[in-house]
Parts: structure tokens; sequence; C-alpha cells
DNA sequence: ATGAAAGCGCTAACAG
DNA sequence: CTGTTAGCGCTTTCAT
């Protein structure tokens, strides 16, 4: 663009500085000269230079954001693009704009942050994902830069996160489950070390205890990835020494593979229930019964509590999001 | 940060100027403050205050991509994000950073694309859709703001676009067919008003012409959406009229869709093709032979063009980027 | 080969 | 309520 403030100045007959009050919606304005401004940036098409404001406020309205590359998860899940669209939605309703960046390793990761925190291009950033021990937040609360977390990170001290109930999630699908009826309830888990697993399988044991049941270890399975050839396997094996009438997986991949094996060899009368509710789910045959973690409203308010630390320090230090267990025919039993 | 070029200067004992020389890699520097100099960077970390440079440089090495949020596929086929990991891995290499917007009308998108360009926030933008008619490459092409558009757009004339070259992939998935032996080969395809579908349709139709064998209007079948539902229900239609030796879609989930028909129906004997290779395809049972777009690739020589024009201002027209057929078992006859 | 100085477009004291 | 002025951190002539 060409037109400065000073070009709408002088257009409006005032100074640099009332056109800048006038936009900034400075209340010791008179209606009258705020109109004059007003009708000058119109007739102008003014709009500010992001840059040169920038500059003097030292800060960017523009929000980072770092996503995995690598992760499978990625491109079979579309937990991130859920997210994405999250966080833009609340970026947008608040004049911000967002950044991202790819990472690979967790090397990439964090010097993909310095990059941000170092050129001063935004004013905080979210992180899409947790490893334990994160040398990210480290990094980010020695330089006492803003972030969010998406995910319950290892030590929630000083750092604001967004995540859901992993545990509670679960053990309502098994409260559920038990009132249905079932007692035999088998579990494919994947990624044990992950916080969300670990909650998961949590839920899924207390939810026994509480209702009192044996937890019988035979029935828990945990496999190395969330992918639907192992879920076909687990299921496999489950079968070979138990006869549940239903499965949990920690992960719809799983419970396709799962309910796949049920399909093929004609197993009918075992329920599942698969977790995070992808598009898919839907279309499966039988349409499978999972727990919706509304991915979308984790980056809505991961954009919100940055925006909300950014412009008025405020600390909400986590939100929980809400799952829902959204019940299809896998469940009919 | 709070370290500047002043600081940096006063630790080199030389003028700011210097040290913008030296960062810039001007050759009139000599060798010693060369050394001194990123010297005192080093001692200080000092970074660059992106805001300031971009002020006095009028460019800020920030690409806008926009992309849909409202698409079904958006969720269901990872192509954006693979766009989004092939424009991140050249913005990485180049030195730019990458700003995304997501649009839910045709409205929308303009006005965050003019958003982007009025507030110079970014040197260029790529769009990931086209509408034929599209307002947003008229507007950009009136501000004369650099684009690059994915996906070959009405009128090319003046674009930077990249794409596949759809009618050749469905050529050469036709001409495979043939030489198989397959002689009666139907179509379905969805969004018939989408370039990439006509595109797709005219392959068929040209191959079937160049080999010499009619073509079966009632073997082709287009349906509203890229769904498994329309994918399934189209198959029964065609089989209540028709029996092919082979099957091509333009989708994946409508190949899913066919092939679950089949599968259901128990009948052996039908070739199917998708296109996009989602990564479900080689799950499904059986695993799905399909056309690898390559997305990825999109996005980065989408950057490389814009990047390109932007810095040297050279203007490579378009690129077409490969697709590959990927046999898998649904094509083992 | 290096320094001094002006200016990019905007905001925020400080005056009045 | 509004204008004047001084920077924000960087690049870039223009000197030397």
């Amino acid at each position: 663009m060409d037109v400065t403030m000073k070009d709408v100045a002088k257009e409006a007959n005032v100074s640099p500085s009332t056109v800048s009050r006038v936009i900034a919606g400075s209340d010791r304005i008179s209606e009258e000269t705020k109109k004059k401004v007003n009708d000058a940036i119109e007739r102008l098409n003014y709009h500010p230079n992001i840059a040169a404001r920038s500059l003097t406020n030292k800060m960017t309205k523009v929000i980072g954001i770092v996503l995995p590359s690598e992760a499978e998860h990625l491109f079979k899940n579309p937990f991130f693009i859920y997210v994405m669209t999250g966080i833009s939605k609340y970026a947008q309703e608040s004049g911000y704009y967002i950044m991202y960046t790819f990472f690979k390793t967790e090397e990439e990761k964090l010097s993909a942050i310095q990059n941000y925190v170092n050129s001063n291009l935004v004013d905080g950033i979210i992180l899409t994902t947790v490893h334990s021990k994160d040398q990210c937040i480290k990094y980010l609360q020695e330089k006492d830069f803003p972030f969010v977390v998406i995910g319950r990170p290892e030590d929630t001290k000083n750092v604001l996160w967004v995540d859901n109930d992993n545990f509670q999630a679960m053990y309502n699908v098994l409260r559920k489950l038990f009132m249905k009826g079932h007692r035999e309830i088998a579990f494919i888990g994947a990624k044990s070390e992950l916080n969300v697993s670990k909650d998961r399988l949590s839920g899924y044991k207390q939810a026994h205890k509480t209702n009192g049941f044996d937890i019988d270890e035979k029935s828990i399975l945990e496999v190395e990835d969330f992918r639907e050839d192992l879920g076909y396997n687990a299921m496999k094996k489950i079968l070979n020494e138990r006869k549940p009438t239903a499965v949990v997986c920690t992960d719809d991949l799983l419970a396709f593979g799962a309910s796949s094996y049920l399909v093929e060899k004609n197993i009918k009368g075992i329920s599942i229930v698969g977790f995070n509710n992808i598009p898919l789910a839907e279309y499966q045959k039988p349409a499978l019964t999972s727990v919706d973690i509304n991915a979308k409203e984790l980056g809505y308010y991961a954009a919100k509590m940055l925006v909300d630390k950014l412009e008025k320090d405020i600390m909400n230090r986590h939100y929980i999001i809400e799952t829902n267990l959204i019940e299809r025919e896998s469940t009919n039993h």
C-alpha cells in the first residue's frame, strides 16, 4: 500500500496522531473529527501498516503454532487440522494472525520456537504436542515467553494448557458399557508412553475398581502405534484367550482394525468403541461408536488462553474440553 | 528481545550501518570487522527485529496461504496438510515464514486475501483452491499482488500455478487397464464442475478414443460429492446395468465405497482404482490401487514459484507435478 | 571500507 | 480534544 496515516491526516485536516487515536478507538475524540477521519480513511482506502505498528507497539498480533510433520497421525487423523481451524476461529474473532511451522524432530521443534521467539515475529506460541521432559516448554519458561500447550504437560506448574479429561472420558465409556450389562471389556491401546494413553488406561482401570469388577490383565493389549493392522492383530490375540462382550480402543484406527477382524470372522455380539471420532468412523460398517474429543475446541480455547494472557494478562491456568460419546451401530448390543 | 543492532555496534566498536552490512552479507567489508561483528552478535545473542526490517524493506518474508475450512474433504483427505507441509519445507529452506487463514465462503476467502494484501503483512499469497471465475484471482491481479494458485485456474493468463496433469494421469490409468486386457471400464466421479474432475473425465474419454474403444455413457457416473456412501451407491447402480471388469474413481473415498459394495455382495474380479492415494488406501481390504498426486510437491513448488517471483522476479508460469500410480491388491486381476 | 544521518509508518508522551 | 515531537530498529544513500 502507499497511503499512510499522514495522507489520511492531510485529507482530513488533522494531525497524524489524531488519526491514530481514531483508529485506536480513543474516547477523547469528538464525534465530528472521528467522522471526518473515518471518511478520509474510507475515501483513501487506508489500511494501517502492521510492521510499523509492531515496531512501536512491541507486539505483532501474530500467534505462532508448531506442528509435527512426521507423525503418521498427522495424515490419518485430522486432529491437527481441527486444532488449526479452532485456533483460526478464535484468532479471527480477536484480530490475530497465525503463523505455523512444521517440525520433524524435537530439535527442529526447539529451533523453530527459538526462531519465533528471537525474531520477535510472534507474540505467543501454541504447542500442539507435548513431550515428557519437553525442552521447548523449559526454553519458553526461561525466556518468559507466552505460550499455551495443547495436551497436559508433565509438569503443569506455570504453564497454560488445554486438554480433554481423558481419564474421565474413558471412565464414562466403561460406566456406560457396564450399565448396558457388559462385564468382560477388553482394552486396546497404543503408545503407552503418552499422557493421553496413560490417562485412558487409568480411566479403564478405575472404572473397573469403582464398579467392583476385577481387571483382567489378559484383556489389556497395548500395541506400538495407532494403526489399523495392529488393531486387527490385537483383536485376534485377545479372542485367542478371552471372549469379551465389548472392546474399547484408544484410537479409531485401532477400532477399525479390531472391527474388521470381527467382520471378517463373522463374529457377532461384540461392541466396539473408538476414540477421536474421525470422519471415517461414521462410514464404517458397522458405524463406529467413538469418543469425540472436540479438537476444534481444543484449538479455540488454546488461542483464547493465549490471547487472554497477551492482552489482559488473565491467567486461566487451563481449560478442560468436554468429550462426547457418539453412539453408533458398533455398540448396538 | 532487547539487544538491538546498536548494542552490537557498540560491542564491536563499529557503527550500526556496518553491522547491518555484515548481516546483509555485503562484500565491501573487511574480513576483520566482519569477524568482530559476528563475534559480537554471537556474544550478545543478537537477532534482527523482523518488524523493523520489514518497515524499511517493504517486505516481510512472509507467505500467506488461504485454506477452505468447510470442505468435508479437508478432514477426510490430508491433501491440504500435505500441501502445507510442502509449502513449509520450501519456506524453511528459503527463510520465509508462513501465515494461514481459513475461509468458509468465497466472500470470506476474498476478505481474508484483502486483509493480507492491505495489511502489508505478507509478500505473496498461495491459493489452495480455485473457483471458476475466481474473484480472488481477479482481485490479486488488479492489485498486482504476487500469488500462486494450486490447481489450474480457468484462465491461466498471467497467473502462476502448479498442478498435476489430471488428464494425463487418468489417461495413463486407462492405458494400463487396457493393456491388462480390460475392455469395460466404468467411471465414478464427483463434483463435475471442478477442473480436476473435468480433466480426469477427459482423460478417461480420450484414452478410449485413442485406443479405439467406444465410450459407454451408462458406464460413466457422476455423483455430487466425494463420499464413501455415494461411491457405494454408484457401484450398485452401475452393476444394475453393466458388468465392467474395472472401475476408475476420481477419488479414494468413492473407491472405498465402490469396493465395499463389491466386498459386501461378494463380487470378485472387478478391479478398482482410486485417486489421491490417501493413507487409508493401503489399509483397505483389498488394498486400494490409487493415483498419488504428490500433494506435498504441489505445495513445495507453489512456494518455490512464489519465492522465485518475489526475489528474482523469475516467472515460471507453471509447474506440472508428476502423479504416480500405486498398484495394490484392488487391481490384481 | 566505514560512519553519519535520514526515514520507513506508526504510537505515545507531553503540551496546550 | 488535538497537535508536536520523539523515537521503535533497521537499511541506505551520501560522505569520507
